[in-house]
DNA sequence: AATCTTGTTCCATAAAACGGAATAACAATG
DNA sequence: CATTGTTATTCCGTTTTATGGAACAAGATT
């Protein structure tokens, strides 16, 4: 695939150089002919990834920004997130999920295991309800108001087990607990015989960026425990906002 | 230039989703061969632009970040402007755009939410109509007559809503109040519920170099706060043409 | 006005991309 | 554990596309 390697050598040498360079510049520092060159470029140029000003200069565009910002924000969050959820397992040996929430949906991307292996990224891309899980409901609870009010008003809230909770006005009561406490709760909603507690990782706007959960089998997760699960919960996700760049509730 | 373009799809593909894919979606989502999209994504894999877990799936690589930071050190618009959008958020707890005008076209390259910094925008790098937004019409509204000219011309003008205005001659005559008065206004004219007003940010030849705005949800943006307002862009987007070179008006 | 430098276009040729179809690897199911 | 349904990967004859030397054009410089 060679086109796509020179174009690559092409944005590196303009990267390296930082200032606006013409085409003989480029075509003398990547070895490549002229008239090579400029075909490529002028081809980048159509995508918005050079740009070219008045004295004929190119140099890199802002296409480059918005996958940044992606890069940033799935793989940064793994890498951030890895070391809490580790230490978080040492403490207690259940079934750690970690979710990225991104354009107002949320995916698994990172999960440890009972016993203390790693699984990786189990079923990504498999969107994940909100309303019914403990890492959705984390994530809702921090929402502001009318983006909550959107997504209650468009989403169909079904029974995925006997005891999901599909009244709106109920869930709003309890996502205001959940956002009053720092962690959400989740008892056989999602899945029969499972329950959760769960936490929401915040960036620097205040925003859900993603949440952690902690699962574990219902007949063995008693009541008085869930506090104390909850807060182990609140208490990793603080430290991973705040990795992230969060600061401050409210 | 086919398989460059074809890539810089699959990219965008990548991004918008956030999260990694499996090449099946990926050649759903881009409407490409799978044979073809496996191949593509082969070429940016070696060159770290495509990262593929141990689940053959893919997702945007750290080559970008070295792209950005580029981008940005380049272009030190956001380096200059951020201070004054903070001093200006300060004062009001509204959304504020930062945007490049490059190549007779806008970019977003900076927001500010209720005084919060977002920095980078996901909707980075996609270009933003001129004709209908504040920071848009703001860069129009000072442009010299040949280049207006030649926009208007050469642009369609779509209607983005029920209200967008896009008859040329009335564009023109409100687009020189907007000159006389210093700051830009838009109503409804880009998205339904958002109103704007913008300033447009000079270069020491008097060109348009970026603009800034404030954006407000309608209903709670009254006729008599729009001058208020208005002047505050106007100051700010002074402030920071000074510093950016610019000298004088005309 | 002449000359040098840099950017752009041409076009026959060679090379690279194409993509339908076969195959292989994996996961889910019974 | 065999079977079925998915999903990823490889193959390969064909077509399209990129190639780059050279001619040309546009500025800049002398």
């Amino acid at each position: 695939m060679k086109v796509l390697d020179r174009a690559v050598v092409i944005l590196n040498v303009l990267s390296d150089k930082g200032i606006p360079m013409g085409i003989t510049e480029i075509s003398e520092e990547t070895v490549l002919p002229k008239a090579t060159t400029h075909r490529i470029l002028g081809a980048l140029q159509e995508n918005y990834l050079v740009l070219q000003d008045r004295h004929q200069q190119y140099s890199l565009g802002p296409a480059f920004l918005r996958w940044a910002y992606s890069y940033n924000r799935s793989r940064g969050l793994i890498d951030i997130a890895r070391p809490f959820l580790q230490e978080l397992s040492g403490k207690i040996s259940e079934t750690i999920h970690l979710v990225i929430y991104e354009n107002r949906k949320a995916y698994y991307i990172y999960k440890i295991e009972s016993s203390h292996p790693v699984g990786m990224l189990s079923r990504t891309g498999t969107e994940l309800p909100l309303y019914s899980t403990g890492v959705g409901r984390a994530i809702l609870s921090v929402l502001p108001r009318e983006d909550l009010d959107e997504y209650l008003e468009k989403t169909d809230l079904l029974k995925r087990t006997p005891d999901t909770l599909i009244d709106r006005e109920r869930l709003r009561e309890i996502l205001k607990e959940f956002r009053d406490k720092g962690y959400s709760e989740e008892n056989q909603q999602n899945e029969v015989g499972i329950r959760c507690v769960g936490a929401a990782i915040l960036d620097s706007n205040n925003l859900p960026t993603g949440a952690i959960s902690i699962s574990i089998p219902a007949y063995r997760f008693q009541d008085k425990k869930v506090d104390e699960y909850g807060m182990l919960a609140k208490n990793t996700a603080e430290l991973i906002s705040r990795t992230f760049g969060w600061s401050n509730r409210d």
